[in-house]
DNA sequence: TTGACACGTAGGATATTCCCTACGTATTGT
DNA sequence: ACAATACGTAGGGAATATCCTACGTGTCAA
């Protein structure tokens, strides 16, 4: 699952990102402690962000340090652009209809 | 897989939705004759849209008519908004450094 | 140099995904 | 009523995902 779409199926990978977001570079321990999940598959889930590119890894000491890398969410960002307009829109379109029922009050 | 990440992830999902933008309404078959999948297929990968509300689907007589429903998006939208602001970060940084390249010439 | 620590990787069990070929159901046209 | 059309669903097989428990590797501290 080398695509970023792929690596933001799972919401465990999505926390990761999110807790790099939030605390910064952090080692794999660390983030692993927040999971109720096994240190091994934290590590598996590590390795698939890195491979879509959403996270490095540098080491210091005997710890591997991560850091996220946001650079990739673009795609996912560019994807979204056309449908974006699409769904404004809509809202749109609902704030006329509750417009309409204002006036009806 | 009733989540809209999760619905994302398949390419063949993708397209469907990106054909449901661009062209508009389309019945099932007219969706499936684009696959190199075979028809059931397309219909599985339809009802997982409709899961994550990422499609409805209105009767036409004998037609299944499909339309896209972005509002969901929104959701991804909102994941996406804290990361924005990062790859800014990083964007601009890497503006800088190509000024500084400028200005070396 | 030896033991403890912080990791990743191997191997395996189970669940889920993704594709297929039948088959069932509702609607239309004759 | 009957055949054809436009679908979804069932059931199954192969690949992949996701978790686990060992185990191996490199680093630090005594």
């Amino acid at each position: 699952m080398t695509d970023v779409f792929g690596a933001l199926a799972s919401p465990a990978r999505r926390r990761l990102l999110r807790l790099l977001l939030d605390e910064g570079e952090l080692p794999a321990g660390r983030l692993a402690e927040r999971f109720d999940m096994s240190r091994p598959s934290v590590s598996e889930h590590l390795r698939v962000l890195r491979q879509a590119g959403l996270v490095t890894e540098s080491r210091r000491g005997r710890e591997r340090v991560y850091r996220l890398e946001a650079a990739p969410l673009m795609e996912l960002s560019d994807w979204l652009t056309p449908y974006e307009r699409f769904w404004r829109e809509r809202l749109i379109g609902l704030a006329g209809v509750l417009d309409e029922m204002e006036d009806d009050d």
